[in-house]
DNA sequence: TACGCTAACCTTACAGCGTTAGTTTTTGCA
DNA sequence: TGCAAAAACTAACGCTGTAAGGTTAGCGTA
């Protein structure tokens, strides 16, 4: 087969297969020619789309930042702002643990990290927050959500899960095991932003008493 | 050359010498190869020490682990053993930004992390938390460090970055820029340290009066 | 002292990786 | 109608982790 009548590939396509293999059998393994065979191609074939590997991976990881809720800031609410942003944010890297790595490790030039990036400084910058501090602010909340994605429990603290093994020893229940791992990482990411996000509130209450203290001593 | 007179290697060796080229010249780029080379060695003499790559990097990763410090409990103040075991354990990672994705993305069989996991876990319940509150807290705290150690700035806010870029276009001065990004990361977890203690405070208050009613309804 | 076992190096080789070069066929446009 | 570009192909390069098996140094034991 030389150039098909209708083409067998395009870049939606392979980006979406890519994120399904990933899904499916881990990052490690998905390799070009697997990835092409899934496709019924040849692994050179892929290069008429994407220029290399990681071309691939920038558009999945796109894919996921795409899905990110940056709405919440738009009524100059920073707390639910930012609230709906690290929940969204987090629940599309969940949705896909395998692929986490390749967010996580994102260079700064992917398109849709940049429009999110933006959106949350400009939110929180519009709720009155000093430039520097909505940096930092955003960066502490994206801390939460990156880490919280990239370790999951069962990567975490082992002692625990030993109890529960010794609870539910038998593996038909394994899927239990599953489901509190699941409910204590839920718990602990929001446990994490609702104290942060209470925190914060205290830092905002100090910066609007200095902002005050300055206006006073400039007149 | 057979076996040599004196040993040309050993496992710390090995560890040692992969950490130093991760450092050096980043984590895609060590290869079993290029590590026996560094050693003067050929690749399959590693085999002899380590029985896979894989576990050359947990070796690695223990090593970081190593140097984290939970000593900071011990007087039963959880704050301050919660901002110091958080404080080393970024700085360790910070230390080797290349190996971070080692630890990150680290199965939970390494005996350095689960010592740790397990002293700090001992700790907060040692200080008066309920333990699934201390796996909670733990948790997301580790959650900070590790978000905080996957994606520094540069991979970040890179509109702030053009701001900086913009004000220091020659590369002459890049180390400045770079002064400037550890700044900000290093403000950014502190201010996300700080304002997560602060929040807990709060909900350890009202922990502490859920205790007392309960006991007074006991009555 | 001699023997043999094990440790610690070696060489060789395999399958799979990302990627490039060059080929063939089809399509869309001048 | 002719021709360039597009989209597939085959073949190959240099790399990877790792397995198999060879060779020698040093040690424990008869």
């Amino acid at each position: 087969m030389a150039r098909p009548r209708t083409p067998l590939l395009n870049r939606t396509l392979i980006r979406d297969t890519a994120l399904a293999m990933i899904d499916e059998h881990g990052l490690a393994t998905l390799s070009m020619r697997r990835l092409a065979q899934a496709l019924g191609v040849q692994a050179a074939s892929l290069y008429s789309h994407y220029p290399t590997k990681d071309h691939v991976l920038d558009a999945v990881a796109n894919l996921l930042t795409e899905q990110v809720d940056t709405s919440g800031f738009e009524r100059g609410d920073w707390r639910a702002g930012l609230t709906t942003w690290a929940r969204s944010y987090r629940a599309a890297l969940a949705a896909h643990p395998n692929a986490v790595p390749v967010v996580a490790s994102g260079a700064g030039r992917r398109e849709q990290f940049l429009a999110m990036a933006d959106a949350v400084h400009g939110g929180l910058v519009g709720a009155g927050w000093a430039p520097r501090d909505a940096t930092m602010i955003a960066g502490s909340v994206k801390y939460l959500v990156i880490g919280a994605a990239s370790t999951p429990f069962a990567s975490g603290f082992a002692d625990d899960v030993q109890v529960y093994l010794d609870r539910y020893p038998n593996l038909t229940q394994a899927h239990r095991l599953r489901e509190h791992a699941e409910r204590i990482d839920q718990d602990s990411f929001e446990l994490g932003l609702g104290s942060l996000v209470r925190g914060l509130e205290e830092v905002y209450a100090m910066r609007v008493r200095q902002v005050r203290r300055a206006g006073r001593r400039a007149h």
